[in-house]
DNA sequence: GGGCAAACTGAACGGTGTTCAGGTTAGAGT
DNA sequence: ACTCTAACCTGAACACCGTTCAGTTTGCCC
């Protein structure tokens, strides 16, 4: 019963939700398949493809209808969409910002980003400098909201939940900022 | 001829900055200083515990003095002084936003700008999330910025440093987004 | 039923962080 | 000068890790 790439990306996306990011070993995942840990480099060139396969799965299987017109709430409703993508999985966040630091995958969301400043007839300098700002924001937040999550679900720290500062907020921050420029 | 903590803790930052954090190892930091790998669980309890006192020493080497009164540019410069400090070091945005994100340590700039927001009056949820977004900018943006540096310096890329976003124009948008919403 | 490509085996290589019982060394107190 | 104590270190082992590779099996099309 052979498996195909899609199989092993399935298993290691589920691998990762039920029990993190230091549980998706190349050996660990090949015993889950019933197979040898060499077996899954006939799919997958190295780890690091791997893990750029499953934070694309990720975004992908985050994905929503768009329904906001107005750039801001297009903006909104893109970083929105990515945060949620990656809360969604355990470790996600981790595994999406660091693909996308090293430039192997995850970019689809910093692009919708850019066509809808460019939309808006954004000069490009902001352009960049916005869209960039912006994944940092989301990236940073939810790294952080997951890290301390997890945390307090296996009962490592009592940090409360309360203290962790509101998305929205922020991402309105950035987004004024944005708009005052424009002004 | 023993060694004493802050010698092993000179040593790990010497070997961050001129061989990168994948050369940090227990092992090699072991043989640089001629001891065991085991002697260095002597000093520190854990890797990640010295590699927590390897961001908090990146920091203390970039502390500048303050000379800004004005909230705005009290900000500005806790968060240059912040970015220039991990870049001064390879990897050394990794290391300290890891440590960071983790809650180990490299508590002190986001201390440090609460206070200038406490200072100038700024409501405390306000206060939670402006030191929130700017920190989780400037690591974005540094991490970025050090990556595209060190791969175009190891010809492994010849992506343009020009298409960087500036760092200065970013940090005002949301400056800006923070001095709009205090008016 | 032959052929072919996809999928996989099994062993090995060279690393990694970490533990631990025991040995060495330096320096302060008497 | 001598003990004693604390700091420091040894050396081997454990349990992992990603990755390579020559060779074998499997499924499917013609």
């Amino acid at each position: 019963m052979a498996h195909h790439r899609s199989d092993v990306l399935a298993h290691a996306v589920t691998l990762l939700d039920t029990h993190g990011l230091s549980a998706l070993t190349m050996r660990r995942l090949g015993a889950e398949l019933g197979v040898q840990p060499s077996a899954i480099y006939h799919h997958f060139a190295s780890k690091q493809a791997l893990l750029a396969a499953v934070a694309d799965e990720i975004l992908a299987r985050g994905a929503r209808p768009r329904q906001a017109v107005e750039w801001p709430d297009r903006l909104r409703e893109v970083c929105a969409e990515l945060r949620h993508a990656m809360l969604a999985v355990t470790d996600g966040a981790d595994v999406v910002a660091t693909v996308w630091a090293f430039g192997l995958g995850a970019a689809a969301p910093v692009a919708e980003m850019e066509k809808v400043l460019a939309d808006a007839e954004v000069p490009d300098e902001l352009v960049a400098v916005a869209s960039r700002t912006l994944v940092h924001y989301v990236f940073g937040h939810a790294f952080e909201e997951q890290t301390a999550r997890q945390a307090v679900s296996l009962g490592a720290v009592e940090r409360s939940l309360e203290s962790l500062p509101d998305f929205d907020l922020g991402l309105d921050l950035v987004v004024d900022g944005l708009r005052a420029r424009l002004a």
